[in-house]
DNA sequence: GTATCATATGAACAGATAAACATATGAGAG
DNA sequence: CTCTCATATGTTTATCTGTTCATATGATAC
């Protein structure tokens, strides 16, 4: 897989131990690769930020970032399944909200990252 | 581009306003999935993570993570020209850390999700 | 029952992307 | 200068992902 020409560590041995030693189970390191995965879709992103503020049904969604339906119904698809939405049927209509707080302060880190 | 069925909005005109009001302007929006779209692949997260506690050269980051040389170089690019790591040449080496903390607040926050 | 509306789902297509492979650059050693 | 090593880069390929289109479901109104 890769070449075998680096036979010594360039830094201290020690650190590289403590470094191996400190990292998370691979799947850890996994599952929060998907989580911002998630995170990396600007029109999943908007879905999110609208419900900042209020629950919405899939059709204000839609109508409010100028999305199709259908695009926002398969976006939402992935935030349910992922919690980090949750959603509540009111007769034909859907409404949907955040499932939590996490969501929104993960969102607010990134954008202050952004501001910097 | 969507279906015109839809002729009302299902929540509160006044809501729908604020949210309206309230949402950053579209770059950002854009941008800041871009953000998350580069904590979005486990290869960029170990490099990430392994970087939390020391700088290190390509060759060891390659060796830690049992991933090739390219793939390093390659994502580490990504990682740089994001402004996410930062490198020194050494010689032969190019040591990377972490550009700032920022860094480390978005994936602890991720990971706080993942932990709970 | 039928018609209509809100939402969901499945399939197909297009664009993005990460890895592998081959090769190039650039620095030190001799 | 040449050789070697660490790193970078360009290209190709396989996979993944988001949107669109067509269609299905499920609820209300009539």
């Amino acid at each position: 897989m890769e070449h075998e020409k680096c036979e010594y560590l360039c830094v201290h041995e020690d650190t590289v131990k403590k470094v191996i030693n400190d990292m998370p189970e691979e799947e850890k390191l996994y599952d929060l690769a998907e989580l911002f995965k998630i995170f990396g879709d600007s029109t999943r992103i908007k879905i999110l930020y609208a419900l900042f503020e209020a629950e919405l049904c899939v059709c204000d969604i839609a109508q409010l970032l100028n999305v199709s339906q259908t695009a926002v119904s398969h976006q939402l698809r992935v935030l349910k399944t992922n919690k980090l939405v949750k959603c509540r049927k009111e007769g034909k209509n859907v409404f949907y909200s955040l499932s939590d707080d996490h969501v929104c302060s993960i969102i607010n880190q990134g954008m202050d990252h952004i501001n910097e």
